[in-house]
RNA sequence: GCGAGAGUGGCGGAAUUGGCAGACGCGCUGGAUUUAGGAUCCAGUCCUACAUAAGGGUGGGGGUUCAAAUCCCCCCUCUCGCACCA
């Protein structure tokens, strides 16, 4: 049975959520309540993630969604005019997976989920200017997707290329380095193997150091986050030395962090996809033994070749020199080189580096020590891991004696010196790899033409228009797109002659790296925004979503608005002054919800249950907004109770709270005027005014809603309900829970006498001084221990303290027999009496 | 392995410029009211206890301090991120 029905029969008083809900979304709706005001208000953007449509929106969107609508809220309250937008995130691959299974276009089954979430949203009354709603996968929104890759190009950050690249043979497609988790595809997770493709990437590497540095200033952002894109991209300051071929004219340039060791290398390993491997071993006895290893190499998933104990190569049959010494160094090929970090090959230092160490120990190559701790001798043979902390050098020619440290710095120079290296800095970071060989996504403007090559769509061609009617798309390991003749076929815009569309679509983190922009002139038809709503609006103030994020779509968000910075079209170098990461919501057992574990709990169903306001403050009050949260179905019971105390409560005294006028108390009540009991809860509605204040602004929205519960208990408690510092208080409880639970306090706001909605009445405001007791208790220890409290005034001074606490009865109990030997004061908080 | 964060009642969690540990809520116990209760109201609820005494207590061990959940050192566990990055 429906807790509703059951107990409507029983009590009348019961707050009727499904009557009192649908009447005021509706009523919102009609008077334009989300729509984004123009006037001379300061303004706030409060941006959420917006959301993949699959299915219906889930919990964590519920939780993600409340919290934001929270903050919108309160803004409105608080006299900003608030932009607060939504959209979807409408390409990508589930939509043809789902249209391959059941046979629906992507589009229809996008649009159709669309649709659901929508209704969803509204229910839950979310405070979104629906009139600004994007959705990526229309042509009116990736037109400018594709406005945003030809910006990109003309700067010369977008670039076909060949190289190696990720392959998820599930999804039949290439990914970014992004978008690949622990050697696997993030969205299903396969191996990933490697291929070597032409396709198209954006040039953030040219960004990285920017991307870096810029980290500092993000003072709003989650430290955690910041570590995290710090890391990701991974600068590396290091030395690039040259190795000289024994054979030919050429060098192997490699990079290091270490070039102290220098004197240790006895060898140097080329990644096996390194060009140069086959050119050296052309013609050569040992060609078809490494050609054999390299491709077995290649053909092995991340996962395998990252495999500890797989630490194995072969011997290319050539050497180079030692660039100081001249030794003679063979030269081989091993698969824990990486060809995308560096140069691709690396100095193998056996006695300084443990994967270098490993590999020397197999092939049985020559170990030698250069660096030695203070402590012990380093006997190379006898050595069980690699020595990689500082020591001296040693048997390095004139550097012998120079502490490691320095050396890394001496060597630099003196290989800089004598023509033979240079300073070098490295990222992990990668370009960013954005071509897609599926259907569902924005077409890649450009054109190949047999005589002018690579030729861009001309701006005002836009959009290039995904073909809708007669597509093929089961994936087949390249383009869909490409076996449409009338997609494909076009002639150049440079010479006019034949030309081939490029087939590829856009990762669809292209589509989401700047749709926080169209959300500023949504339906203009000209411009993807406007500078002067760019202007006006931007940074974003607030940005709330999850921290899945973190070195994924927040990193090419923030390098797609610095490129636009760059071009002069955004204010600002970062898009966003804060972030914050929700939770996850997890089922009662502590396990991600998920369609695949059945798990699933739907918003839908759980407001139809409890009620949206109860569902927003369980949700709200179960744990802070940044943990995890497990979601019992229980979580919202407290919350419920709390609503429906305060209906009875503010019911009860309906008559009375009609007739009170607020203006009819002054303007600053003095407490003293006010009996014991009223001067007592006019200090609990301050206390809790300023925590429910602060806490909003920090996002502390469990303990906001614990001090408004702990002030409804206190009214509970009172017992001269014809005072008007009570009907203060019912009012002003009512007013600051306005943006947890919009629906019941707009109804009891409307049905004290209220005509305007709470929503655009002011914010709570608080009498500072009337939050501090007159009197207040401080507690007195003996050695540590409470063993008594002192009732004294709230400006009591120290000395007066300390005679008072020495007097005390309990307290002299404790110190018989005993030298007082010291006694700390701390006004206002507590005495600590320190006895032998 | 490296990096980041976290360990507090039966449970979710409060308390952080060091100052009364356990707010608020769930659950549980007892009582009131009720035809009924998964409603409502009242009381209790960290552990030990000789029960208004007195101890102990914030993952474990040590330290600093009049005073530590909070600061420092070592260890354990969990979560997240990265993972052969030279």
């Amino acid at each position: 049975m429906r807790r509703d029905s059951m107990r409507e029969t029983v009590d009348q008083r019961i707050y009727p959520y499904e009557e009192v809900e649908r009447k005021w979304r509706e009523h919102w709706e009609r008077i334009g309540l989300y729509t984004t005001r123009d006037d001379d208000r300061p303004e706030f953007y409060q941006l959420v993630m917006f959301a993949y449509p699959s299915g219906d929106v889930h919990m964590g969107h519920f939780r993600n969604y409340v919290i934001g609508d929270l903050v919108a809220r309160s803004k409105m309250m608080q006299g900003y005019r608030v932009l607060h937008p939504f959209g979807w995130d409408a390409f990508g691959l589930p939509a043809e997976n789902a249209a391959i299974e059941r046979g629906i276009h992507p589009r229809e089954w996008t649009l159709g989920n669309i649709e659901t979430s929508r209704q969803t949203l509204r229910k839950i009354a979310i405070s979104y200017d629906w009139e600004r709603e994007v959705i990526t996968c229309l042509p009116d929104y990736y037109r400018w997707t594709q406005w945003l890759f030809l910006t990109l190009w003309e700067r010369d950050l977008a670039y076909r290329a060949e190289g190696m690249v990720n392959w998820c043979p599930q999804c039949q497609t290439v990914l970014a380095n992004e978008q690949v988790s622990e050697g696997r595809c993030e969205r299903c997770e396969t191996p990933v193997l490697k291929r070597e493709l032409t396709q198209w990437y954006f040039r953030i590497t040219a960004y990285a150091d920017r991307l870096l540095e810029d980290i500092d200033n993000l003072d709003g952002w989650p430290d955690s986050i910041r570590t995290m894109q710090r890391n990701w991209i991974g600068r590396s300051e290091g030395t690039g030395i040259d190795f000289p071929l024994e054979s030919k004219e050429r060098k192997l340039s490699v990079f290091t962090t270490r070039p102290d060791t220098i004197y240790g290398v006895t060898f140097l390993t080329l990644a096996p996809e390194n060009p140069l491997v086959k050119e050296l071993v052309r013609g050569t006895e040992r060609e078809r033994e490494v050609t054999e290893y390299v491709e077995k190499a290649v053909a092995k998933s991340e996962i395998e070749r990252a495999s500890i104990g797989a630490k194995d190569g072969v011997f290319t049959g050539c050497y180079a020199l030692h660039p100081f010494s001249g030794e003679r160094l063979p030269l081989w090929v091993a698969d824990y080189v990486l060809a995308t970090y560096g140069t691709g090959i690396v100095m193998g230092v056996p006695a300084h580096d443990q994967r270098d160490f490993e590999f020397a120990r197999r092939y049985g190559l020559a170990i030698r020590v250069v660096i030695e701790p203070d402590s012990r001798t380093l006997r190379a043979e006898e050595m069980e891991e690699a020595y990689v902390d500082p020591g001296t050098m040693r048997n390095s020619d004139q550097f012998n004696g120079c502490p490691s440290g320095e050396g890394i710095e001496k060597v630099t120079e003196y290989a800089i010196a004598k023509g033979l290296g240079r300073r070098r800095v490295n990222y992990r970071l990668r370009d960013w790899l954005i071509s897609r060989q599926r259907y569902w996504g924005a077409p890649i403007p450009m054109i190949h033409c047999p005589k002018c090559g690579i030729v861009p769509v001309p701006m005002s061609e836009l959009p290039v228009e995904l073909p809708v009617e007669n597509v093929d798309f089961v994936p087949k390991g390249r383009s869909p797109l490409a076996d449409i003749p009338s997609f494909i076929e076009v002639s150049c815009p440079t010479c006019g002659g034949p030309a081939k569309r490029d087939a590829d679509t856009m990762d669809t983190f292209v589509c989401s790296s700047w749709y926080y922009l169209r959300y500023l002139d949504p339906k203009d038809e000209a411009e993807p925004f406007t500078k002067e709503h760019a202007a006006e609006w931007l940074p974003i103030d607030l940005y709330i979503g999850g921290a899945e994020h973190a070195t994924g779509h927040l990193l090419y968000f923030r390098f797609i608005h610095k490129v636009l910075y760059d071009a002069g079209l955004v204010p600002t170098d970062e898009p966003t002054e804060r972030l914050y990461n929700h939770g996850m919501v997890l089922d009662a057992e502590g396990y991600v919800m998920s369609k695949s574990r059945g798990n699933v709990t739907s918003p839908a169903s759980v407001m139809d249950e409890n009620g949206v306001d109860s569902s927003r403050l369980g949700m709200l009050f179960a744990a802070p907004p940044d943990r995890e949260i497990e979601w019992t179905g229980r979580a919202g019971s407290g919350a419920a109770r709390f609503l429906d105390r305060l209906w009875r409560l503010a019911n009860d005294h309906m008559e009375q709270l009609r007739q009170f006028d607020p203006d009819s108390l002054p303007e600053r009540i003095d407490p003293t005027a006010l009996s014991g009991d009223e001067r007592d809860l006019y200090r609990e509605l301050n206390v809790m005014l300023k925590r429910v204040s602060d806490d909003v602004e920090s996002l502390d929205l469990n303990t906001a809603i614990a001090a408004m519960m702990e002030f409804l208990n206190s009214l509970y408690r009172f017992k001269a309900t014809s005072s008007r510092i009570f009907l203060l208080s019912l009012r002003r409880l009512v007013h600051a829970l306005a943006p947890f639970a919009p629906h019941i306090a707009e109804e009891l706001w409307h049905r004290m006498g209220n005509d305007e909605t709470v929503f655009t009445s002011g914010w709570i405001s608080y009498d500072e001084a009337a939050t501090e007791q007159e009197l207040i208790t401080i507690a007195v220890q003996v050695n540590g221990k409470v063993r008594s409290r002192l009732e004294v005034a709230r400006d009591a001074g120290e000395e007066e303290i300390r005679e008072l606490a020495l007097a005390d009865a309990r307290v002299k109990q404790h110190t018989k027999n005993k030298t007082v030997r010291n006694v700390v004061v701390v006004p206002r908080r507590l005495v600590n009496i320190v006895t032998s």
